[in-house]
RNA sequence: CGGGGUGUAGCGCAGUCUGGCUAGCGCGUCUGGUUUGGGACCAGAAGGUCGGGAGUUCGAAUCUCCCCACCCCGACCA
C-alpha cells in the first residue's frame, strides 16, 4: 500500500484531548482509530487492519483446537433473556428497544453475549451423547451499554469478542474442553506478542479451579491481580486467598470499654481523624443480607470485605450490603455506627480481627463509638465464624504459607469459565446418554476481548515515539521510507523494492508522501512498523538500503542487490516467531 | 448513578472573571518559491451556527436559566 493512497492521519506531538493512557493516545496520534461517541470508535485503516490480525490469530487456533467456527446474530429476541432471568441481571447493561413490524411491536436486545443465543441452538440440534463433546465459536461484535466507557478501546459499548461455548456428556468432558481452550488461549496470547499471566478468577457456581482470567500487567489496567514470586501463585483479587496469618494480639493491657461522641462520623476515614487513631485500630462491622438473613461480617479497618468469600464460606446463594432499613432495625442505630458489642445477629470475623487489641468500634447507638473494644471480653465470636473473608493487600502472606503476595494492576484479555448446566437446564438443552437417560448438557464458556489484544498490547510495547509492534499482529510488515520522493533514483529504488517485496507475499508500506525526511521517519516510528527501509540518496551512492528493526537500536545496511530477497527472508524469519506452534 | 472538569477553525489552545470595533494564536490544509537524512523557511490564501436553545442588554464567546456532548475520579461491570 501507498501511504498517499490510502488513511493514515496521524497527529504531531500534542496529546489528543482527553487520552491519558498510552494505548489511547498511541491509537489516537498513529491514526488507528477515530472516536465516533463515548465507547464507540471507528478503526481506521491500520487499526483495522491490526484488529484483522489479532482475529486472524484468534481464529486459526481456535480452529486447531478443534472447536467449529459459527456466527450468531447481534439482534436477538428479549424473550430468550427473558427464560434465563438475564434480563434482570443484566439490568441497563443490555441495550434493548422495541420495533415497529405492521401492526406488532417486537421487542429485541443486542447481545451482550451468547449463551442464551448458541444454548437454544444447540438444544435444538443435539439431542445425544454421540454428538458430543463439541466447542462452538464466534468472533463477533457485542453491545453492552456501559456506565462509564474509558480508556479508549478497553473499555467500550461496542467491542469485537470471540466467545466459544463447549457442550460436554460429563464433568471429566467438560475439564478437557476447558484445558483444551486453555492452552488454545496461551497459544493465541503467545502469538500476539503478549506478556500475560493466567490468574485464578471467581468461579461461581462449580468452585475449584473453575475459571482462570488471562491477564496483561499493565500499570493502567483496570483489574488487580495478587501473585506471589516464590510460589507463582496468581489470581484476581476478587478470587485470591490469603495464607496463614499471625494474629496473636499486642502484649498490653486491656483498657476499659469507653463510650465516645463521634458525631456525624460514620466513616472509618472520618472517626480516625476524629479520635487520632489509625483505621489499623478499628473493627470494621459490615452487615450484609446472606440469602435474606441480616448477618455480622467483623473485618479490620484497613481492610475490605470480600462478598464472595463470604459467600463460599457462609454457602450462600446470595450475599448483598443490607439496606439502611434493615441496617437501622438491627443495629438500632444509623448507618455508619454498627459495631459487634450487642448485636444479636450471627458474627463472622476475618482472621486479622483477632489480633486487634483495644479496637475501636461502632457503638450500635447513632453518632457514638466504643474505645477499647476487646474480643472475648465486650464480644464473642464463635472460632468457626472466623475465616478468611477480606480482600487480599501487598504484603499479604501467600496461600501455602511460602512468600508474600504482591499485587498488580492488569488487563483482563480473556477468560476461560466452567458454566455447568445454569443455561442448558433452563434453556432445554439435553442429551441422551448411552443408557438412553436424558442429562443437562454441561456447558463451558469462553471469552477473548480482540479490541483488547491491540490496546494491550500498545500499552505495554512502546517507546517514547511511538508503537512497537510485533510482526504477527504490525499492520504492514515493512515500511520504505524514501527519503526525497523528487529524487529520481530513490524514487526508482523505492518502486522497484516495493514491488519485489509485494510479490515476494511481504506486506510493505510505501511512504511516498512528499514531506521530509524527518517527518516521515517519525511516522514510521510512530505507527511502529517493525521493519523499516530507508532509500536515500547517500545510501544508494554506497550501493545500500538502511534496515531497522523498530524494536532495536541500531540500523543496518542491505545491499539494494538482492535486497529484496534478503528483507523478504528477514520478514519470515520474524514471523515463523510468532507463527503457530506444536500442539 | 454521585463528585469534579471541559466545550471557540481539521487538531491543540488563548480570549470568558471585569459584556464593546471585523473573534485570535500555533499546528495542519491549499497556492507560489527556496529547501531536502530525525517533525524546514518565506510570501499569500481558505477554513468559525464561539456545543444547542431561551433570556437580560443599545450590544453576548463573555452575564442568567434550561438542555446536550465529551473527559476524569468513584460506584457498577456477564
Amino acid at each position: 500500500m501507498r501511504w498517499t493512497k490510502t488513511l493514515i492521519p496521524t497527529m504531531k506531538e500534542k496529546t489528543p484531548e482527553g487520552a491519558e493512557i498510552p494505548s489511547h493516545v498511541l491509537m489516537l496520534r498513529a491514526g488507528l482509530i477515530a472516536q465516533v461517541m463515548a465507547g464507540a470508535y471507528t478503526y481506521l485503516p491500520l487499526g483495522l487492519r491490526a484488529l484483522k490480525k489479532a482475529e486472524q490469530i484468534v481464529r486459526e487456533e481456535m480452529d486447531r483446537s478443534g472447536a467449529v467456527e459459527v456466527l450468531m446474530p447481534a439482534l436477538t429476541p428479549i424473550s430468550l433473556w427473558e427464560k434465563t432471568g438475564r434480563v434482570n441481571a443484566f439490568g441497563n447493561v443490555l441495550i434493548q428497544f422495541k420495533v415497529q413490524r405492521g401492526s406488532r411491536q417486537v421487542h429485541m436486545a443486542l447481545g451482550p453475549t451468547h449463551e442464551e443465543v448458541v444454548c437454544e441452538q444447540v438444544a435444538r440440534h443435539v439431542s445425544s451423547y454421540r454428538q458430543l463433546p463439541i466447542t462452538l465459536y464466534q468472533i463477533q461484535t457485542k453491545f453492552r451499554n456501559e456506565e462509564r466507557p474509558r480508556f479508549g478501546v478497553l473499555r467500550t459499548s461496542e467491542f469485537l469478542m470471540k466467545d466459544a461455548y463447549s457442550f460436554d456428556a460429563s464433568v471429566e468432558q467438560l475439564n478437557q474442553s476447558y484445558d483444551t481452550m486453555y492452552r488454545a488461549y496461551c497459544r493465541i496470547f503467545d502469538r500476539c506478542g503478549l506478556k500475560y499471566l493466567p490468574v485464578e478468577a471467581e468461579s461461581g457456581p462449580i468452585g475449584g479451579d473453575a475459571s482462570h482470567e488471562f491477564m496483561v500487567l499493565a500499570d493502567n489496567g483496570e483489574d488487580r491481580v495478587v501473585y506471589c514470586p516464590e510460589t507463582g501463585y496468581a489470581a484476581n483479587v476478587e478470587r485470591a486467598e490469603i495464607g496463614p496469618r499471625n494474629v496473636t494480639p499486642p502484649n498490653v493491657p486491656e483498657e476499659p470499654l469507653e463510650l465516645v461522641d463521634t458525631p456525624d462520623a460514620g466513616s472509618i476515614e472520618h472517626v480516625s481523624k476524629l479520635l487520632k487513631s489509625k483505621p489499623e485500630q478499628f473493627i470494621k462491622t459490615i452487615i450484609y443480607e446472606v440469602d435474606g438473613q441480616p448477618v455480622a461480617v467483623l473485618v479490620r479497618g484497613d481492610h475490605e470485605v470480600n462478598e464472595n468469600k463470604v459467600r463460599r464460606v457462609l454457602k450462600a446463594e446470595s450475599v448483598a450490603l443490607a439496606s439502611p432499613e434493615v441496617i437501622e432495625k438491627v443495629t438500632g442505630a444509623k448507618v455508619g455506627f454498627a459495631g459487634p458489642i450487642g448485636l444479636s445477629i450471627p458474627i463472622w470475623a476475618d482472621h486479622d480481627v483477632a489480633g486487634i487489641k483495644n479496637a475501636i468500634v461502632g457503638a450500635n447507638q447513632t453518632d457514638k463509638h466504643y474505645k477499647g473494644a476487646n474480643l472475648g471480653r465486650d464480644f464473642q465470636v464463635p472460632a468457626d465464624h472466623f475465616a478468611d473473608l477480606r480482600n487480599a493487600v501487598e504484603g499479604d502472606p501467600a496461600p501455602g504459607g511460602k512468600g508474600t503476595l504482591q499485587i498488580r494492576s492488569a488487563i483482563e484479555v480473556g477468560h476461560v469459565f466452567k458454566l455447568g448446566t445454569k443455561y442448558s437446564s433452563a434453556l432445554g438443552a439435553r442429551f441422551l446418554d448411552d443408557k438412553e437417560q436424558q442429562h443437562d448438557i454441561i456447558m463451558g464458556c469462553y471469552g477473548i476481548g480482540v479490541n483488547r489484544i491491540i490496546a494491550a498490547l500498545i500499552e505495554t510495547q512502546h517507546d517514547d515515539n511511538g508503537i512497537i509492534w510485533p510482526i504477527s499482529l504490525a499492520p504492514y510488515e515493512v515500511i520504505i521510507t524514501p527519503l526525497n520522493v523528487a529524487q529520481e533514483e530513490v524514487m526508482q529504488a523505492a518502486e522497484k523494492l516495493y514491488q519485489e517485496l509485494t510479490a515476494a507475499g511481504i506486506e510493505v508500506l510505501l511512504d511516498d508522501r512528499d514531506y521530509r525526511a524527518g517527518v516521515k521517519l517519525k511516522d514510521a516510528d510512530l505507527i511502529g512498523i517493525p521493519l523499516r527501509v530507508v532509500v536515500g540518496g547517500r545510501g544508494l551512492a554506497e550501493g545500500n538500503l538502511e534496515v531497522k528493526w523498530r524494536h532495536e537500536a541500531q540500523s543496518f545496511n542491505v545491499p539494494v542487490k538482492g535486497g529484496a530477497a534478503k528483507i523478504a527472508q528477514l520478514v519470515q524469519e520474524e514471523r515463523a516467531k510468532y507463527g503457530p506452534k506444536p500442539l
